[in-house]
RNA sequence: GGCCGGUUAGCUCAGUUGGCAAGAGCGCUUCGUUCACAUCGAAGAGGUCGGGGGUUCAAAUCCCUCACCGGCCACCA
């Protein structure tokens, strides 16, 4: 052993060797507790960020469950990342000068498939780097076609029981990115910007003789007015109701109308109300048959609805001209600033704009209804519980959820519109005829589906898709049922993953989970925190506080970057990271490889001196033992509760301050029979807080125990029977 | 406006059934080290555990309240 780990000199071989012998290959064995994950899968687009690395909980929760007998799966993929990648693709093409419009969408997909397939080796070779002990036979890509057809099945089987509908409706729209999203990925920034009072009058050339008063931040919308609201109960409004007021500009009349989402106490309690530019007023609009006029398009564009001077102007130099026309006609009673929150896309920040647009829904309501039961009923139990909370929540306060993506790299939307019948159907396989009329006068749609409707499926869609056969391992008694990888191992035992996605993924794969396999996709929840820099900061390319993992990897070794994320950590919140943190780790690395060095010298010299009486009584020796004792059952309970951070706080104080700075010590002064006899038991002590120790640094425990033990690998004992 | 966190040593943070005399990493001071490790050891300085009130034999830990910081969410145009 040399004097110091070199983690550069062990990691890779080590991992190879694990890899090579099929150690982390999950095979149905009855005997056994089955004990799953699937990896959440990283894009397909980027290398891997400090925030993958936090994976290595799972890697703790799968090692660990080895260790103490379970058959554990830890299943990777990769996702194609829909709309992210098309757009991490497109930045690649605009340095070349070029843009997705310059190919056809078929080049386009193919150029982007290769693109994927390059980044995915490298994501895959960087999850190795990590140590991750993830069954590779098993590895799943979110485009294989296996996948892609059973989340085309389950497309279909929502339809079918109408979860899922087409329908036209305001949709958040990005101009700039050419797509539509679900309401998460709009995100809503704080702007100062103005209020303006605009009046619409009852006589158009005599503003004098009164009319009524609305406030907007969005004046060019009212080219597309359709009404104005007041409150029922606003006594101001009351006998204007029913009456009609002229819409300045445009030179027509709109009718007052009474609604109870109008809030007496903002501006000046009178709205205008523009069914195709707003949500609210699109309900509205429903509710008292207003029709619709949409006055700006999918460019951000004012339509040919709008008079001719407005036509084909962008959205802000037509709010400049509107003001500028209602100046002149004095019904720009007066104007003042306010600070309101506006939706911006979450890619590329631009305004969202909600327009009235054709897209495939699906009905949340029944599906969260489920979702929540198993949660209420801790069928799906959730670390830490403060998240159970947050949860509920949000299965409280899903819209329908859009999937509808105008972009070419994902999963076409296989459904079909029937010219001749008029309606619409689902077919898995490119349909020859359609299953209403029998004939072949149907249309496809050029949407794919939201990229976290195929990932809502992960869980289940990974395992129904694994080849069964040769992987079974039938168990001695043979009355046991055969059974499937899928059935072994479906409900999953854990998913653990980043907190920032609980509403986009955890909730969407407990709901479709549930409504296509009649189970929960996991028994349990365990989420972690974001990894912040040193200050408490988000890191990002443009602060300059980003941490390279593989850079850490190289400098360090796997192992300390590993321990740096959970030494004294709290699971769920976010942690302040620094390269500090993996120093420290280091040195601790260092010591567990020193321990083991001054036990494996003075073993050397046990061996020469096999001559010794026994003396198991030995003062020093019971302390160890009793201490010993204590260390083992708290960490085991520990474990178990995914309290993984006091675990290795406990492993690291007794390793270094009272196995080697009290024990080791004090051996020294010994006589050299108890010298020799205490050894003996000290080494099993050491090797049984590798064992422990193994989950969380797998690297340097092998490579210890491969020298206590003759290349026998640490990763297939068994804590229990040590 | 709703919800959720946080406030403990100079810095970053642990401290889950309330109880041994408040901890770790990094930093700092002094000393030591041919004998596993300087990626080391020994000793030490440094904290009114945000303020106030309450429950208790006992509270950093439970309850109430206030202050400050942060996060997530919401159709007030």
């Amino acid at each position: 052993m040399e004097p110091k780990y070199q983690p550069e000199l062990h990691e890779e071989k080590i991992y190879q060797f694990w890899e090579k012998s099929n150690l982390f290959e999950a095979k149905v064995d009855q005997k056994k507790k089955p004990f799953s994950i699937i990896l959440p899968p990283p894009n397909a687009n980027a290398d891997l960020h400090l925030g993958h690395a936090m994976y290595v909980y799972e890697d703790i929760m799968i090692r660990f469950h080895r260790l103490i007998g379970d058959e554990v799966l830890w299943l990777p993929g990769a996702d194609h990342a829909g709309f992210e990648t098309q757009f991490v693709f497109e930045k690649h093409l605009k340095k070349q000068g070029k843009s997705r419009f310059d190919f056809d969408e078929g080049i386009l997909f193919k150029m982007i498939w290769d693109f994927v397939q390059e980044n995915r080796n490298k994501m895959e070779s960087q999850l190795r780097r990590l140590g991750f002990a993830l069954d590779w036979s098993k590895r799943k890509f979110t485009l294989d076609n296996d996948v892609v057809k059973i989340v085309k099945e389950t497309f279909k089987k929502l339809f079918d029981q109408g979860l899922a509908y087409y329908d036209k409706a305001i949709v958040n729209y990005c101009v700039n990115c050419g797509t539509s999203f679900s309401d998460l990925e709009v995100v809503y920034q704080e702007k100062k910007g103005k209020l303006w009072y605009i009046l619409y009058p009852f006589e158009l050339m005599h503003p004098e003789k009164g009319g009524i008063t609305v406030a907007t931040t969005r004046p060019e919308t009212m080219l597309g007015d359709m009404a104005v609201a007041v409150h029922p109960k606003d006594k101001r409004y009351k006998n204007l109701i029913g009456k009609a007021v002229n819409l300045p500009i445009v030179n027509c009349g709109i009718k007052i109308i009474a609604d109870e989402v109008v809030d007496p106490k903002f501006g000046t309690g009178a709205v205008k109300v523009t069914p195709a530019h707003d949500p609210t007023d699109w309900e509205m609009a429903k509710r008292h048959n207003l029709g619709l006029r949409q006055v700006i398009d999918m460019e951000g564009k004012m339509t040919i609805l709008t008079p001719q001077e407005f036509q084909g102007k962008k959205v802000l130099e037509a709010r400049e001209l509107v003001l500028q026309k209602l100046k002149e006609l004095g019904l720009l009673v007066k104007e003042e600033n306010h600070t309101h929150r506006v939706g911006t896309c979450y890619k590329c920040g631009q305004v969202i704009e909600p327009l009235p647009m054709e897209n495939w829904f699906i009905k949340i309501k029944p599906l969260a209804k489920k979702a929540k039961e198993l949660i209420v009923r801790e069928k799906i139990k959730i670390y830490p519980k403060k998240f159970k909370k947050i949860l509920l929540w949000w299965l409280d306060h899903f819209h329908d959820w859009n999937i509808s993506r105008q972009i070419i790299w994902g999963i076409k939307i296989p459904a079909y519109y029937c010219n001749i019948c008029k309606r619409w159907f689902v077919s898995v396989e490119t349909p020859k005829k359609c299953p209403y009329c029998q004939k072949n006068h149907f249309v496809s749609v050029s949407t794919t589906f939201d990229t976290w409707f195929s990932s809502a499926q992960w869980p289940f869609a990974t395992l129904m898709t694994q080849k069964e056969n040769s992987k079974f391992q039938i168990s001695n008694f043979k009355k046991e049922p055969r059974k499937t990888i899928f059935e072994y191992f479906y409900p999953t035992t854990v998913m653990e993953t980043g907190y920032d996605i609980l509403p986009w993924w955890v909730a969407r794969m407990i709901m479709i989970g549930y409504f296509v396999t009649k189970k929960p996709p996991f028994f349990n929840v365990v989420l972690h925190g974001l990894v912040r820099d040193k200050k408490g900061q988000k890191m990002s390319k443009s602060k300059g506080n980003v941490i390279n993992p593989m850079e850490m990897i190289d400098k360090y070794g796997a192992d300390a970057l590993r321990l740096a994320l959970i030494y004294e950590t709290t699971l769920g919140a976010d942690i302040n990271f620094s390269e500090e943190r993996i120093i420290g780790m280091r040195n601790f690395i260092n010591k567990v490889w020193n321990i083991g060095r001054f036990i494996y010298l003075n073993r050397e010299f046990k061996i020469q001196n096999s001559k010794f009486k026994i003396n198991n009584k030995m003062s020093l020796l019971l302390k160890l033992e009793k201490e010993f004792k204590e260390i083992k059952r708290k960490y085991l309970r520990l474990m178990k509760n995914y309290r993984f951070s006091p675990a290795l706080v406990l492993l690291h104080n007794f390793l270094w301050h009272h196995l080697a700075d009290f024990y080791i010590e004090e051996s020294k002064k010994l006589e050299e029979n108890d010298k020799i006899n205490f050894f003996t038991r000290l080494e099993e002590v050491y090797l049984n807080c590798l064992l422990m120790l193994h989950p969380f640094a797998p690297f340097v425990t092998e490579a210890i125990w491969q020298v206590f033990k003759k290349g026998e690998s640490i990763y297939q004992q068994n804590l229990i029977s040590v």
